[in-house]
DNA sequence: TTATTATTGATAATAATAATCAATATTAGT
DNA sequence: ACTAATATTGATTATTATTATCAATAATAA
């Protein structure tokens, strides 16, 4: 993702909403877009740590939160682990293969399984908004 | 299921883990196996509580946990809800359609999806031992 | 510069789940 | 049936993740 554009998204989302844009929030959004994927409130606020940036628990988690709001951010929860953040903005969905010995998460996509999700929930008369598949075993290191 | 097939595997289970079988585990069972799907711990401890069984929600919380290790029950959680369990023995694997509107939950299945999905996990070098998928959207009523 | 008010950071509240522990109940052995 | 051993219960507390509170501060517009 673009981090000028994402920049603008985050800054359009608060000008919108009469918000206001704070170092904290700069910083947060930078060290987001650098991290590695799928990254808790807490992994990101360690991060923030090491960086002296004085930012507080309480702030990371809100902004995560309002960087979901716009678009940035998706928020995902494995199993009964802590809710995880990963990139949004220009990424297409994807599922994940999840490894339970090392806990690495793998992106992939399959279209014929959406479709086949689409037709699934219309032959049950359901309308489908969103939909959450994870597959759970090993990985190849961990096999 | 059947009842005293049921009962069976717990009183196995017990007995092969030199555990006891008391007339509150008994209780718990039965009135599990009457409720309805996806029940949570604390719906249960109500069911019960209704009954003047005089269970305490520690007890109910702990069974239920028991009856997942013994084959009997199933854990699911939906997004940030309470854990649910539902009935486990001689149902087959399905997947779920959730209404957001309403809460009902349809059960499904789709072999082909299972086919992908296993291939999905394969060309990743992924060796998958369960998965979830569950959709999220509108059901027919609240359409 | 000033007034307004959104934000922050520390902390407390909430809520789900699990742990603790003394009293009690179950079980096996006699 | 009685006893000893110990698993279980139920009330309560502890833990943990998440969210709310609030006084001090900072961002914004006039
Ligand atoms: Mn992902
Ligand atoms: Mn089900
Ligand atoms: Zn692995
Ligand atoms: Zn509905």
């Amino acid at each position: 993702m673009d981090r000028d554009e994402a920049r603008d998204i985050l800054f359009n989302f608060i000008k919108e909403k009469s918000l206001r844009y704070t170092r904290q929030r700069e910083e947060i959004l930078q060290t987001f877009l650098s991290a590695g994927r799928h990254i808790t409130v807490e992994e990101l606020y360690n991060v923030l740590r090491k960086k002296n940036t004085g930012i507080g628990y309480a702030t990371v988690h809100r902004n995560l939160k309002l960087m979901k709001e716009c678009g940035l951010a998706d928020e995902m929860k494995i199993g009964s682990d802590k809710t995880r953040f990963e990139q949004a903005y220009g990424q297409r969905h994807h599922d994940h293969l999840i490894c339970m010995k090392c806990g690495r998460i793998i992106e992939v996509n399959d279209d014929r399984i959406e479709r086949l999700q689409d037709k699934l929930a219309e032959v049950n008369n359901f309308f489908p908004l969103k939909h959450k598949l994870e597959i759970y075993g090993s990985c190849k290191k961990c096999r």
